[in-house]
Formats: structure tokens, C-alpha cells, sequence
DNA sequence: GATCGTTTCAAACATTCGTTTGATTTTTTG
DNA sequence: CAAAAAATCAAACGAATGTTTGAAACGATC
């Protein structure tokens, strides 16, 4: 632990400073070509910065990737936010349960990096992170849980609902790291200014069909489900 | 190309060879950890083999992944032929469809690390394939649209009907990107003997909900939807 | 038993990797 | 301006990478 303290408390200096520019390379490139694939000259080079300002600033690459994938990261509260709320109805719960996922895609390159870098983690961990945290996965997942069991009326989830949970959450999942896949099988499918709105339209319909599905496999009817 | 001819065309001589070891850790390791990650003299040791085998029986450790990765695969006809038969109903379809998904996850460890490496080069290409064809998952898609044509009455899929499709085909990748995560988010979900049966018949379920839901937004009926 | 093609082996090859060094330049501070 | 601190730099470090070498061991055939 010889580098340079943590980022400077100042962020109105320089935006051009080298280490801002090293930690969007690091950003990009570990987003597009993973963490293993990315070497450290390529980093440098991207950056315009010599190879040794990474262990200055980092303290070595592992230092750069954390800081990468945490800093641009705003709090998880604020998407939870979007669909735990108990006055929701369940579209709506669900509308603000995938905006979570499809607004980072509309957004700039950052934040849509910054996703990028999430399922990979997901898919591909580097053994950096606590896998059971899991960088916020488990709340986001915990509040679904517990949006599905208001509008089931169920006191406590059991399995089943557990799987219309990961169901629900593979759709938003598959957007994200399906998108290469799907753009070359359907080209012009996610193209157009309202491409993503659409998206979230069927996604919401699908999950709101599939939690009908199961609420009507329990012979329940779901609590708030008209729109 | 100063490797050994290919795979010997008599496989009834000594199933312990070598060459067959190296292909096995081969699949196993670059399913587990990834191409990058896995260095040649891993891959040796672990096949108890000397380093020089693989570019003697590959070429070079990218020739052992491609062997690795095409030659355990069995044709891709097979797993479409469940469920793109114009006489299925729509819930027999379904079901064909997931368990194409479903089917190699209770199968032996080749079949899963066959998937495993499968979802692993779509999620992150090594550039060894066509990323166009991308190891068949085209005709999958395009046999799936044909059914949802069918069984919706439309004469040519429009990018709503794909969008369905993908929607579909997703929650089969999730079952597959997603699983390490939700074995942690939700533990023993996904054991028990009949735990796979179990989730077929989830997917089955949503899957169905997600294509009527599609029809009733389009003032359709479906086809043979009735199990 | 000698000969040939095949397979295995220890050792070395040339690169590339992540990291560190020590000097030099730039900036800040007194 | 001078001293101190921060930042940058070219160069080198040791370790790990993928690959190749040439000889040794093996197995079959004559």
C-alpha cells in the first residue's frame, strides 16, 4: 500500500486528470474485453498514462478494477426504490422493476459500461468481490421476493415463488447479456428512439402475465393487478 | 499444421488416450474458469499429459478449444426437432423448447460443461467462431419464431413476435448465466431429483402465459394452446 | 532383433504479463 | 526564488505465458 490516496476528496479539479482517465479506460476496456483479457500497457496506452501511474494511483490492476466497478456506481437504493414502494400497483411495481434495467441502456456510455461490467461479474466473477454479496444483487432480489408475496398475499415466499422471482428477473437479465446475441439474430430490434420504451412495454406485459400464471396456479388472484 | 491428423477414425481403440484426456480437461477447465484463464500447463497437468501434447494431437491451445468445443456436440437438428413438429400443441412445443435447456443440466458433467462453455462464448466471444453463426443458436431462434407463427396465425414474424421469442428464449439462458447466482441467492432451489422437473414445468407455464399474453394484446387466439 | 512411425518427455524458446525502480519533470508551498 | 511534494517517465525486473525443440521411449511390422 504505497499509492496515492484515495481519489481526491475535490472533484472540481481537473476532470483531465490522469487517474479520471485511467478509471474510465479501465472502465470501458474490462467492460468490453473482460478483466483477464485487458492488460495493463493496454490500459496505460488507452489512457495516455504511463504504465506505472497504476500502481501510483492503484496500486496495482486489482486496485484499478475495484475502483472501476465501484466508484461510477451510484447507491442500489434508489433503482429498489423504483418497485418495492407498497402502493404500487403490480404494473407498476414491475414497470419500475425493469426501467432498472433498460434505463442504463439509454443513458450514456458510462452507465451502460457500468452494467456491462455487473453481469460480467455475474457471469464470469474475478474472485475480487464477495460473491455472496454479489454487488447489490441479493436486495434488489429480496425486495422483488417481497413485492411478489404482497401481491400473492403470502406471508412468507416459498420456492416456487422464489422461481417466478428469477424468472422475472432472467427477462431483465437476458436484455442485457443477450443484447449482442439478439442484435445480430434480429437486427433493427433494438434500433429507433422508442426501441427500449417498447421493450419495457413487453416486459411488463410478460411479467405481469407470468405472475397471473402463478397466482392463478395457487387459485389466488393477484392484489393490484389492474393497471 | 504440424499436429497429429484429426481424431482418429476408429473411437473403439484405447478410450483413455491422451489426445481424449486432453479434450476432456480441456472442456472441463475452459467451461469452469474461461479460455484466457486457463494456461497450457494447467490444461496438462490436469490431463496428466506433457505440455508439448496439445500442439502435438491441436496445433496449439486454440485448436484444443475449438476441438473442445465442437467435437462433444451432438447436431443441433435434434434438440429443434422437440419442438418445431407441426403437430405439437403449443404447451408440447414449450415444453420441447426448455428442455433443450433443462435436459443437459441433469445429464452427465460433459453435457453441462458442453452448455456451460456454449453460454460462456456468447456472453464472451473468444473470437475463435463466426460470432454470426454463433454454434447454431440462429436456427434455434428461427424454428422458435416459425412455431410462435404458427400458433399465433401470423404468416410472417414481426419484430413483436421476436421480441416474444427472445423473451422466451431468455428465461432457457437464464436457467443457465443465472444459475450460479441464484443457487446462492435462494439456496436448494435447485436441488432435490425432481427440482429440474419441477422448474420445467414452470417455464413451461410462464412461457405459455408470456405467448397468450402476446395474443390477447394482438386480439388473437392461440392456436392449440389448450394442453 | 532391427527398423520404422508414433507418442512422450524434459528443457528451452521468445513474448508478454504485472509490477517496481530510480531519476526526472512538474506543481505546490514557504 | 528555493525547497518540498506530487506526478510522470523510460527502463528493467521476475514470473508466467504459449510454443517449439530434439532426443528418448514405445509399439508395430518385417
Amino acid at each position: 500500500m504505497s499509492h496515492r490516496a484515495d481519489p481526491p476528496a475535490n472533484p472540481l479539479n481537473a476532470p483531465d486528470d490522469a487517474r479520471q482517465r485511467l478509471l474510465a479506460a479501465g472502465l470501458r476496456m474490462f467492460a468490453e474485453q473482460g478483466y483477464s483479457k485487458t492488460s495493463t500497457r493496454e490500459l496505460a496506452d488507452a489512457a495516455r498514462v504511463n504504465i506505472a501511474s497504476i500502481s501510483y494511483y492503484f496500486g496495482d490492476k486489482a486496485g484499478l478494477y475495484r475502483a472501476a466497478f465501484i466508484e461510477p456506481m451510484g447507491s442500489r437504493g434508489d433503482e429498489i426504490a423504483l418497485y418495492n414502494r407498497p402502493e404500487l400497483t403490480l404494473p407498476q411495481a414491475l414497470r419500475g422493476f425493469y426501467a432498472g434495467f433498460l434505463e442504463p441502456l439509454k443513458q450514456g456510455d458510462v452507465a451502460r459500461q457500468c452494467m456491462k461490467l455487473q453481469f460480467r461479474e455475474m457471469v464470469e466473477p474475478t474472485g475480487l468481490f464477495d460473491p455472496n454479496e454479489a454487488c447489490g444483487i441479493r436486495p434488489m432480489h429480496e425486495a422483488l421476493v417481497e413485492v411478489l408475496c404482497r401481491h400473492l398475499g403470502l406471508a412468507e415466499p416459498d420456492h416456487d415463488l422464489q422461481r417466478l422471482a428469477v424468472c422475472l428477473a432472467g427477462l431483465g437479465v437476458h436484455m442485457h447479456v443477450g443484447r449482442d446475441i439478439t442484435d445480430q439474430l434480429v437486427p433493427g430490434l433494438n434500433q429507433g428512439a422508442d426501441a427500449l420504451d417498447l421493450w419495457a412495454d413487453r416486459l411488463v406485459m410478460f411479467g405481469l402475465a407470468m405472475v397471473q400464471a402463478e397466482a392463478q396456479r395457487r387459485g389466488r388472484t393477484v392484489h393490484g393487478a389492474d393497471a
